[in-house]
DNA sequence: TGTACATCAGTGAACGCGCGTTCACTGATGTAC
DNA sequence: TGTACATCAGTGAACGCGCGTTCACTGATGTAC
């Protein structure tokens, strides 16, 4: 199958992170074994091994290109403070909640990412301040000091906004939570 | 070993039910096997079906015995607005963050209840507002259903709030975002 | 009051299965001649 | 341009282990006589 240039396996290293993500957020990290990653990117069990040191390593690596992902996802939507209100009501939509695997990461695997080793913990410290320092400058860029402790309270409303409106039964109570979290996160970055 | 009087089984059975609740917090309800969960209890494997059905029926009765504990906790606390208040800075400290096989379900497991079969997520629901509207008819007693809409919302960023706290490496960051995370649900609450 | 018995909470070995990880092997490829 | 070879990404069986669950059995107990 091999000596295909060097991008080949990166390639394939890529398309394991990318179904790994996917799979993760829909089933949980403890919910998701070797095999069926492997599986879902088209490989076997044994390939895994020869992209990654071990099952901590893909967590860690999984959490990093998630929260790069949602960086880029925000860059290309908050870029004033409109963008920021449609970044908000597009997070806490009935969309976002029926399709984790889609979805923030955060919203998916914070607990999870807390019994995490530290290895994961930094990743995900490192990812989560790279796009909060981003919409931090674009609603504050006076002040990103204030801005980044207020934005990363905006981002724990959404997140478990997102996680209770995902563990309720009763879907019309689901739908307002997620209303009325979009209204409380607007207030608390003072937008509309 | 038998025949005690019938309160001796139900000692077992809520033995069994706390230690694999503080089980369940620490380790996750996939890190937490059958096996260990008893050997906790100071019992062997065999036993747990004497007791419970399945794992899944486990899981629902822990997360209704959980809820129904966080309501005795809440309602010997929160019997006015100070209470409230003494409530939402106990909750969001460090203390809390650093022991969470004592503290929160939500915090320790929410995206993870979002993943169990309904009859967990039915358990959670019926729960959740049992105190959610206890400590709604405290702040509001004249208008329950929007205090409900608000209490929930700013349930969402305690629950948030902590998992965030937890997840990051940073302990100072941690601490500066339960502060923040004070602040912001006693104005979201209109307290202080 | 003393003994025989029925009860049943708890034991512990075993079931098939999937886990994370290892490793001898395969075979399509780019390169060297 | 055509052939032999070294490379190495990917295969798939196997490792020991813990999972959730089942079941034949044990033995301390409350009850009946």
């Amino acid at each position: 199958m091999a000596r295909y240039g060097k991008e080949h396996k990166q390639a394939t290293r890529q398309r394991i992170t990318e179904t790994a993500g996917r799979r993760f957020k829909r089933d949980g990290i403890d919910g998701s074994g070797i095999a069926t990653l492997m599986a879902d990117a088209g490989l076997t069990n044994g390939a895994f091994y020869a992209h990654f040191e071990s099952k901590d390593d893909l967590v860690t690596t999984i959490i990093a290109d998630q929260l790069r992902g949602q960086r880029e996802w925000i860059s290309s939507t908050a870029t004033d403070r409109a963008g920021v209100e449609r970044l908000v009501r597009e997070y806490l939509s009935p969309t976002h909640r029926d399709n984790p695997e889609e979805g923030c990461p955060s919203a998916a695997l914070l607990d999870e990412i807390g019994r995490c080793p530290d290895a994961a913990k930094q990743a995900y410290t490192d990812g989560l301040l790279g796009f909060i320092d981003d919409i931090a400058a674009v609603l504050a860029p006076r002040d990103p000091q204030s801005a980044q402790a207020k934005m990363l309270s905006a981002y724990a409303l959404m997140v478990g906004t997102m996680q209770l409106s995902r563990a309720l039964t009763d879907r019309q109570l689901s739908d307002q939570v997620l209303e009325q979290g979009i209204q409380n996160v607007l207030t608390l970055l003072d937008i509309t």
